[in-house]
DNA sequence: GCTAAATAGATAGTAATACTATTATATTTG
DNA sequence: CAAATATAATAGTATTACTATCTATTTAGC
């Protein structure tokens, strides 16, 4: 997977970092160690000293890259979203059927990467639980709007416009498109939470895609129940 | 329907408090403020200093009620569930049609109060609120197991087993009921969210009652539709 | 290869936060 | 009415999320 990405860069909006981080040593290695550093201690205890330390800069230096570690972790998420359309696009482009494209795109939001893949040094699997469990924080705050007109939101935006269309192929007078994506997405990390510390809150079954299963079965029977 | 309430105290339990708020002025000050307090400021912002002076007791005196301030958001989310399963009894108890009560549940979820509802001193609307950008936060952190042992979700889980119940009745060998109740509980909340701040995440109808709408749809399709 | 500009490092400092500790003063209870 | 308990008043601490400043190093253009 990673030799198709050799020429490719995941864009994030400019109001996302002080200094664009692809473009130094420092810079990359800011983000992909915060990425270890946020899955291992949570995104409350890290700290831009403690990233400093690990990486063997000041943390002054860091701020000069990103003006707080909100700012980061909204950079992480939109680098996500940015490296989930590529995969969006991998996966649905030359297949005919929507329904086909749908489900795959339901399958790729509920993929809970086994192999160890590194793209531009990130770990995905970890960026994958940092998603999880820190992502809804990041736009559930009072500088949501801020934050949103700085970009924050674009790529993700983005993507679900992109899922939109496909349930719009499928059933064009469906009118709640986006409301049943971020339904899908947010649930699907929801979901994985739940199964891994409040089993009560969910339905966890032994087949690896019960998740999966469960959100694509809701998503057709809803698009095709108001057929 | 306060009148009903009288002679009624919602139950949290004992681990998400230091000393039972109910039982003097200050506890119930406390409670009652930080309602408002959340509401207006936002939970990051808010703190026990904050409160003291809003109050006119010294912070200390806060802490001897609630060891932090995240038990504190914990307390209030257990007793807005505990008030939610008292609502969810009275307005499916007699009722006949599983279809109905599941309805009238998912009705309940998504009801944003416009009344000025008053419980034991607290501002529901407000408290809904809170609900609304807050709750989410309050399990998605690295002490949600210890959380859990206290008790901190017990009320949530209650109020999702009794719907999960008339799924059940709804559909027997429907195998998702606590996902799907979990999936709509905070995919409300989600969505009233992205209608106020991100709208291309969610679409937004002059229909008062489109959220709910929404969500009583999937949820009859994706159940009905495994029959 | 030299100079200027940009980038990074080293160090110090600050206001706010999330508490804890201590002692004094009310208030309640037996 | 004394003892127990709750509250107030005050002070203190470690950590956090930054900002400021100054020096050293790297890089880019000529």
């Amino acid at each position: 997977m990673q030799e198709i990405l050799s020429n490719l860069t995941i864009k994030v909006s400019e109001g996302l970092y002080q200094i664009n981080p692809q473009t130094s040593k420092l810079g990359k290695n800011i983000v992909i160690n915060s990425v270890t550093m946020i899955d291992e201690i949570g995104f409350e205890k890290f700290n831009f000293k403690k990233l400093g330390d690990e990486i063997g800069s000041p943390e002054a230096s860091i701020y000069r890259y990103f003006k707080s570690k909100n700012q980061l972790l909204t950079y992480l998420i939109s680098w996500y979203w940015g490296w989930m359309e590529y995969r969006l696009v991998l996966e649905t482009t030359n297949i005919e059927s929507a329904d086909t494209r749908l489900t795959k795109s339901i399958t790729l939001i509920a993929s809970n990467t086994n192999e160890h893949i590194i793209i531009e040094g990130i770990d995905i699997k970890k960026l994958h639980q940092i998603i999880i469990s820190e992502s809804i924080k990041s736009y559930l705050t009072k500088d949501v709007d801020k934050a949103n007109k700085e970009g924050a939101f674009h790529n993700y935006k983005q993507f679900v416009e992109r899922i939109s269309k496909i349930i719009q192929e499928i059933n064009p007078e469906y009118i709640y498109p986006q409301m049943l994506i971020t339904t899908i997405v947010e649930g699907v990390h929801l979901q994985v939470f739940f199964a891994d510390h409040l089993p009560r809150l969910t339905n966890k079954l032994e087949t690896p895609n019960y998740i999966s299963d469960f959100y694509i079965n809701l998503a057709i029977n809803t698009i095709k129940g108001n057929k």
